[in-house]
DNA sequence: CCGGATGAGTTTCATTTTGGAACTATGGCA
DNA sequence: TGCCATAGTTCCAAAATGAAACTCATCCGG
């Protein structure tokens, strides 16, 4: 079964994956949260590749998750800002937040 | 960066979507709350192929998200469940079944 | 004993997705 | 004019995924 098939299923759980499931989504998500809202910001923050985030950007806007407002017209750039669908995620992240803090302890296997 | 390189990220949000975060993941553990514990029952249930679903229990596993426990012994067979760590995700597969059913309507594109 | 069914994977191969890096476009600024 | 910044886009190789077939062990019916 292709992933993007979930968007229908009849799990609530499995249609907001295929929204927010992939590897990448959610960081951007909690980097909007974070405050950050322009597309250099979301690659230096996240490590993710260039081309992964306009298609995520693409994604999350189409859905109605961000909104792209243009800070300056010419030369077009954009802020992606959390709409109010987008801002009610805030509960997931905190839930995933939490649990990480409690069961994914950093490795740190590149300290000094 | 490659994904698992999240692992050890600052970020708690990234470290437990290093572990949770791809596409099928997620679904798995849905069932898991659902009752299901066994390969045919995600594999029925989730729509996801047979060696995806295989690597995932591994990781499960060894994350201690899952455990394996044999229910038979002569063709040896497996129940996979939730272990304290797993149950602890609750809240999150409740936040994102919350946030789905509020905001990501089924479609229906296939009904008659 | 033979053939099929069941449960849990494993293997193979084609298709997609991703990672990495370079390239494009627009305009500011020295 | 040349360089920098922002925001993408394009290209290619590497990795992940989807689909299907195959393996293995055991039970069951005849």
């Amino acid at each position: 079964m292709k992933w993007s098939d979930l968007s229908d299923n009849w799990c609530p759980v499995a249609r907001t994956l295929s929204l927010v499931g992939d590897r990448w989504t959610m960081l951007i998500l909690r980097d909007c949260f974070l405050g950050l809202s322009r597309f250099e910001q979301f690659i230096a923050s996240s490590g993710m590749t260039r081309h992964i985030l306009a298609d995520r950007l693409k994604r999350l806007v189409e859905a109605g998750v961000l909104e792209r407002k243009a800070y300056t017209t010419t030369p077009k750039r954009y802020d992606y800002v959390l709409t109010e669908k987008g801002q009610e995620l805030a509960p997931a992240l905190l839930t995933l937040k939490d649990w990480g803090k409690k069961h994914m302890p950093v490795r740190r296997a590149t300290s000094a």
